[in-house]
DNA sequence: AGTTCGGACCGTT
DNA sequence: AACGGTCCGAACT
């Protein structure tokens, strides 16, 4: 599998598809060094990308995506999976704290599971694990760095005034 | 009001 | 067996 650059106004992001979807997106930054692209990717892959960079810039603007590509998510776990379909329900605008997660998933007390299942999404911004905050509003971690989870969050109204 | 400490909790490697 | 993007209460400043 092979990266693709999606270029937006906050730098260069990479995607990675399998043949079953966008399978993870890197941060501008993270991930690997060159995403080489020596040869075309095949015709579903392009449509794809061009719902993930639609999607994408939408986010970052605060939006929510009017279209997503297939994401796949076989790489994670059942409880993973079960974490990630939690998150995808939180609406721009929207927080939900870890615990709460825990309980939306049925694992009441599996806060710090789900701090990790967060940790090990493989597609930031279209799974928006960065609305998950620390219990009383605080922000708690983020991957790919908590300057993207401030600035995520406050494009999407908040105050962060702490 | 804010901070630190200690233990408990649960899924993953 | 050890580690986390946690949580809560207690004991501080």
């Amino acid at each position: 599998m092979e990266p693709i650059p999606l270029a937006t106004s906050g730098g260069r992001f990479l995607a990675w598809y399998s043949p079953r979807g966008l399978a993870r997106l890197a941060f501008p930054g993270a991930g690997s060094p060159t995403p080489s692209r020596a040869l075309k990717p095949p015709t579903p892959v392009r449509v794809w990308h061009r719902a993930t960079t639609q999607a994408v810039k939408q986010v970052l603007g605060g939006r929510h995506p009017t279209k997503l590509p297939p994401l796949d998510l076989t790489s994670g776990t059942a409880f993973q999976r079960a974490v990630w379909r939690a998150l995808r329900r939180i609406k721009p605008g929207a927080t939900r704290s870890y615990g709460e997660i825990a309980r939306a998933v049925g694992s009441p007390g599996a806060a710090r599971a789900v701090g990790q299942a967060c940790g090990a999404n493989p597609i930031p911004l279209l799974i928006p694990c960065h609305r998950v905050l620390a219990a009383g509003g605080r922000l708690g971690g983020f991957s790919g760095g908590l300057d993207w989870k401030r600035k995520l969050l406050a494009r999407e109204g908040h105050d962060l005034t702490p």
